[in-house]
DNA sequence: ATGCATCCTGTAGCAACTACAGGTTCAAGC
DNA sequence: GCTTGAACCTGTAGTTGCTACAGGATGCAT
């Protein structure tokens, strides 16, 4: 049974983002001591990590949610699982490419930036 | 001049973006007419335009701002302009290397998920 | 005169936290 | 037993950049 503190630092999760995560639904509700402090069981602590990890891969939150419930089932069937990380790949994908897209019309605006010019071809690209 | 409808539709910038920029200092009020319509110069249509084009390619909107005023002075120098500019494409090329390893890691956890297993090996990694 | 599009203000919601303010409780040292 | 400082509590507001109403006024065409 650890503190609020010790579960975070066990789960990599801040404290603030655990009783968000609390008042949102996202975990259950943690047992209380009788003065009223929060207290996770090493299940508790896991679930945390669990989250953490699902939000590492970028999952949202819902996700991770029912990734969780998933993990928990018996029955967990792994064709379900990869569904959630194969659109979630297409995902990442597709905003791997808005970005190479991104990133290759600045770097042909800043190509011909050159120092002390007054006539900017970046600035007359986003006016024109 | 155009009512902020017309405004929307030659700059590409929603209605309801047009009334926030404005709240939030972006650009410049617009007048009004009598009855207290917002009416906008074709100058004001392109700053709207100019903002849309950083916001589309990832420039904050401070910096969207800042580079509409480096691109109103007539002593523009351009080197500042490429400055944001790499800054921001720096921003971009490190989201990209991260959304990279993300959809590494999910290739790899996605790999071996088997239909119909009931071991998933995704889960054992969420899990560990 | 009527109806419909367009406009207005003001507020709330989104995602997922993060950062206080203002107060209680716990544990260690003296 | 008392003090002090860390850790905890609740509740609310701020972050970014919009977006979506509600509830009402105005403009224009028929």
């Amino acid at each position: 049974m650890h503190a609020i503190g010790e579960a975070s630092r066990r789960s990599g999760v801040p404290i603030e983002t655990i009783r968000y995560y609390e008042r949102e639904g996202v975990i259950a509700k943690a047992e209380r001591t009788a003065s009223g402090r929060r207290v996770y069981t090493e299940a508790a602590v896991a679930e945390l990590r669990f989250i953490r990890r699902c939000r590492d891969l970028g999952f949202p939150l819902p996700i991770a949610c029912k990734l969780y419930a998933l993990s928990s089932e018996e029955t967990a069937d792994c064709s379900e699982v990869r569904d959630f990380g194969l659109s979630q790949l297409d995902e990442v994908n597709s905003k791997i490419s808005e970005l190479q897209e991104l990133a290759s019309a600045l770097e042909e605006l800043t190509a011909n930036c050159a120092e002390g010019s007054t006539k900017c071809p970046m600035l007359d690209r986003l006016r024109s």
